[in-house]
DNA sequence: TATATTCATCGTATATTTACGATGAACGAT
DNA sequence: ATCGTTCATCGTAAATATACGATGAATATA
C-alpha cells in the first residue's frame, strides 16, 4: 500500500484486526482445528494434512505465532505447536464484543 | 501469489476465512462501529470519522459489502449503509463454533 | 564424526491489498 | 438545462500476502 495509515486508528481496533488478518486464511483456520484435533503436533503432520508445501506452512505457522494464537515448543529437532488458549480467549471475547456492540439484534 | 490455493479447502473455513479478512483492517471494524452508532449514515459522515481519502474509504465499505457484513440502500444522491444483522450474526456463530471447537479452555 | 530428520528462512514470482487523486454517473435543486 | 452534491470506479504506486523449491541450522542417531 502506498503509505500505512494504520497507527491512526485505535489499539483495539487494531489488535482486533490483527487477529482477524491471522485468521483471513483457510489453511489458517484448519491448522487450529488440527493442533486441536491432534496429538502429535509435529509441523511434519500439519503439513501431511494440508495441501501445501512444508516451507507454507511454516510461513502459515508463523502467522499465527506473530499474534500469538499458537506457541512452539522445541523438543529436541521437532518443534510441538499448540494454541494458546489465553490468546485465543482473548480473541473470543474480543469478537464477541465487537458484534454485540454493533449488532442492534 | 503464485497459485491460490484456497478452493481445496473446506467450505466453512473458507468462508469464514472470508469473514475474518473483511475485519482484517482497524478502518473496516470502525466503520462497523460508526455505522452503529451514527444516525446518518452516509459515506461523507462516514469518511469524517476517518483518517482516509473518499475513495479509500469506498474501497473499505465495498470490501464489507463484498461479505455481506454490511448493505447499502439509495436514498436519492446518497447511499445510506447500514449494518446486515443477519450476516454479523452469522459470523458471531462462526468465529464461537471455531474458538470453542479450538480451545481446550 | 557422518547421516538423517525436522523445521525455519531465503530467494523468487505473482496476486492482492491499501492508498490516493481524478473522473464520471446519478440525483436533487436552482 | 445547468449546477452542486454524493458516491463508485478507474488508474496508479507501493506494500504485503501467498506459494514454491532450495538451502541451512539444529538435533538425534548410527
Amino acid at each position: 500500500m502506498a503509505v500505512s495509515k494504520t497507527e491512526e486508528f485505535n489499539k483495539v481496533d487494531i489488535e482486533l484486526a490483527e487477529i482477524a488478518k491471522a485468521l483471513s486464511h483457510p489453511a489458517r483456520i484448519k491448522i487450529l482445528k488440527i493442533l486441536n484435533d491432534l496429538d502429535s503436533c509435529m509441523v511434519g503432520s500439519i503439513v501431511d494434512l494440508l495441501p501445501l508445501s512444508q516451507s507454507t506452512v511454516s510461513q502459515h505457522l508463523k502467522e499465527l505465532k506473530r499474534v500469538d494464537l499458537i506457541k512452539g515448543e522445541i523438543e529436541g529437532p521437532k518443534i510441538c505447536y499448540c494454541i494458546n488458549p489465553i490468546v485465543l480467549e482473548k480473541a473470543m471475547n474480543g469478537f464477541n464484543k465487537l458484534f454485540l456492540q454493533v449488532c442492534k439484534c
